[in-house]
RNA sequence: CGGGGCGUAGCUCAGCUUGGUAGAGCGCUCGGUUUGGGACCGAGAGGUCGCAGGUUCGAAUCCUGUCGCCCCGACCA
């Protein structure tokens, strides 16, 4: 049985003010009931009380991990840097490893995730398809020198978090395993009370095919995300246009190019063409009905930088980010004036006229690895063959009408650059989609057979052949987690955890200085500590009723005995941190309410 | 990396415009009075005003540089 905490002498420091530097509701209140401290930028320290409610965050992920089959391990932080040097991951991730030299100058760093230690792990010991498949995973701190933390907990460069690794040796394990994973994270989420959305993710650098990241809906969130009503979710980065039918165009008038003198932009273009070139059927144009070249730059990671040419409907803007997951691992920027300059230098290529820019000319292509230019050019989906469009003429102050795509322009093929908006079809046929913000707080990989194969880990089969094994990938956000909770479970007076998560079960409050109020306040403590709960018990004497009541709200265990003013008569008080409702109960029938 | 804000006591802040020997509230220590919503009285401890240089008889205050922190954006399995 465990012995009553008592805040006379706890390690517990509660702040009357919101700190300085904390923003964020979690992370204010974290700091302020004496939770965490900062110790430098995105790094905390735990004191007792954030502890406790860690730990009781993990052993409900230990519990579920067990039922899934994965067995716990734990690796070091501070690897060496060999393995990722293998994978390539040494130098991939950039600025946001930490690297460190031992005193013999060999390079190390801060783990920023283990898929290499684990790989390597299992080749060590395992040799035989007999042995998979195997679910392994641990509960460690990650280091990632990220450019910017953010809102205390949400974004640390130092977090905990649950990662684990599934091996099998054939593409239906790695199905199974990646399943029992994921139906894991359900109950764990369930349980931890978060609500969530599964989305489809974009598989990225990783590697991998398939991905789904589990987001908390919230405004504190980094990701955007899509639903719809049908049940598609993905992240923005992952969405996929509903690509229309191609349209028949035989039979289409022919492209003709007008003067549209001073119309650099979509906005004067639409104006111009309705007040000069108003649409025979009476319609007026829209800037969906121009087609927008925007120039772009791919910086590749050795370096070298490409010109290419994204063609989409007038009215939607590039995405930067869905581009970046398009052209990865190669980074994307807009076109500078030296890029401008670059292209109208090169011999035999026409120059592409800024503002007029368009895939067709009266010479022939402009845009295309075909074309006069041969810059690469490539276009939102909804430009299916037949779909007509007002574009740049390459003419200053010109514009081409009616330029059917399949017809008068071919591009080199489609690209996903376009921004998502609420009312988009899903791809599934599901219905329009609607747009939020969500907090990633789990994520599920397939990661296929890419480290297994770099680190060369293979079984032989039952045919005595050597296979390479199939991996998973599957993490949770800790420290995150408690955050996001932290996020959802709280009021202008402070903390309130659920049940399951609180750092005590019960705290009690002694509030009068009458000696009959500590020996009442001992003896509850006693008789709760006795039904097998945890109390924290504030026996501060000096200490007035205020305050106790002040600290109680801050530090949001959920249920509060206040003796006091009844004690005399063996009444006390139960105070429900969540309802604020009050009810007087007999100390004699306290047992029972915590039967 | 770009934009904005801020560095003064353990915490939250004032003082800076207009230079003149460092302030408040909370917290902490001691004594006393108080005890159902952040009490009161008295006595204390606690600060190289982020750092460096400059201007000046004199700098928290003005100037230059530098370091750091927070927020927004970029970035980020």
């Amino acid at each position: 049985m465990s012995v009553p905490i008592r805040m006379s002498n706890y390690f517990l420091r509660t702040l009357r003010e919101d700190p300085s530097d904390a923003e964020v509701t979690s992370h204010r209140l974290l700091v302020r009931a004496g939770y965490i401290r900062r110790q430098a930028p995105g790094i905390f320290a735990w004191l007792p009380l954030g502890l406790k409610v860690k730990a009781k965050i993990e052993t409900i992920i230990r519990e579920e991990m067990a039922a899934a089959g994965a067995f716990e391990v734990h690796f070091p932080a501070l690897l060496p840097r060999e393995p990722y040097e293998i994978t390539g991951r040494w130098d991939e991730y950039g600025d946001g490893l930490f690297r460190l030299q031992d005193r013999k100058g060999s390079d190390l760093l801060l783990a920023p995730t283990h898929e290499e230690v684990f790989t390597l792990m299992v080749k060590d010991l395992y040799n035989s398809y007999k042995d998979l498949p195997l679910s392994i995973f641990q509960i460690q701190d990650k280091y990632r020198d990220e450019a910017r933390s953010r809102g205390g907990l949400l974004r640390g460069r130092e977090f905990t978090m649950k990662d684990a690794y599934s091996f099998d040796y054939t593409d239906a394990g790695l199905d199974a395993s990646y399943q029992a994973q994921r139906d894991a994270y359900e109950r764990i989420f369930t349980r931890l009370g978060l609500e969530y959305v599964v989305v489809q993710a974009d598989a990225g650098a990783m590697g991998g095919s398939k991905s789904e990241e589990f987001l908390h809906p919230t405004a504190v969130g980094e990701d955007t995300f899509v639903r719809s009503a049908g049940g598609y979710a993905a992240n923005v980065e992952a969405f996929r246009t509903l690509v229309p039918a191609a349209i028949d165009f035989a039979g289409f008038p022919a492209a003709a190019v007008h003067d549209t003198p001073d119309t650099p932009t979509i906005q004067t273009l639409v104006h111009s063409a309705n007040a000069s070139q108003p649409r025979p059927d009476g319609r007026p144009w829209a800037a969906a009905d121009t087609l927008k070249n925007v120039v772009l730059a791919l910086v590749q990671p050795d370096g070298s930088r490409e010109i290419v040419v994204i063609g989409l409907p007038g009215d939607r803007e590039v995405d930067l980010k869905r581009v970046e997951v398009a052209f990865a691992p190669a980074e994307v920027e807009a076109a500078n004036d030296g890029d401008f300059a670059k292209l109208a230098k090169v011999p035999g290529r026409p120059a592409l006229v800024k503002g007029y820019i368009g895939p067709w000319s009266a010479d022939g292509a402009m845009l295309g690895e075909t074309s006069a230019t041969g810059i690469r050019f490539l276009v939102d989906p909804r430009v299916v063959d037949g779909t007509e469009w007002i574009t740049g003429a390459n003419e200053h102050g010109r514009h081409v009408f009616g330029l059917v795509a399949g017809r008068d322009f071919v591009a080199d093929g489609t690209v996903e650059a376009a921004e998502v908006r609420a009312g988009d079809p899903a791809p599934d046929g599901s219905g329009p989609v609607e747009l939020a913000r969500g907090m990633e707080i789990g994520h599920v990989f397939q990661l296929g057979r890419k480290y297994a194969e770099s680190l060369g880990l293979k079984v032989l089969d039952e045919n005595g052949k050597l296979v390479t094994v199939t991996m998973g990938s599957y993490g949770i956000g800790v420290t995150r987690a408690l955050a996001v909770i932290a996020e959802l479970n709280n009021d202008a007076k402070g903390l309130i955890w659920p049940k399951a998560l609180a750092p005590f079960d019960v705290h009690v409050i002694a509030t009068g200085r009458d000696e009959i109020v500590f020996e009442t306040s001992e003896a509850v403590t006693a008789l709760v500590e006795a039904s097998g709960r945890d109390v924290l018990y504030d026996d501060r004497r000096k200490v007035s009723p205020g305050v106790k009541f002040g600290d109680a709200e801050l530090i949001g265990i959920p249920t509060i005995v206040i003796v006091g003013r009844g004690a005399a008569e063996g009444i006390v008080e139960l105070w429900d941190r969540r309802s604020g409702e009050r009810t007087q109960v007999a100390v004699t029938e306290l047992a029972a309410h915590f039967a």
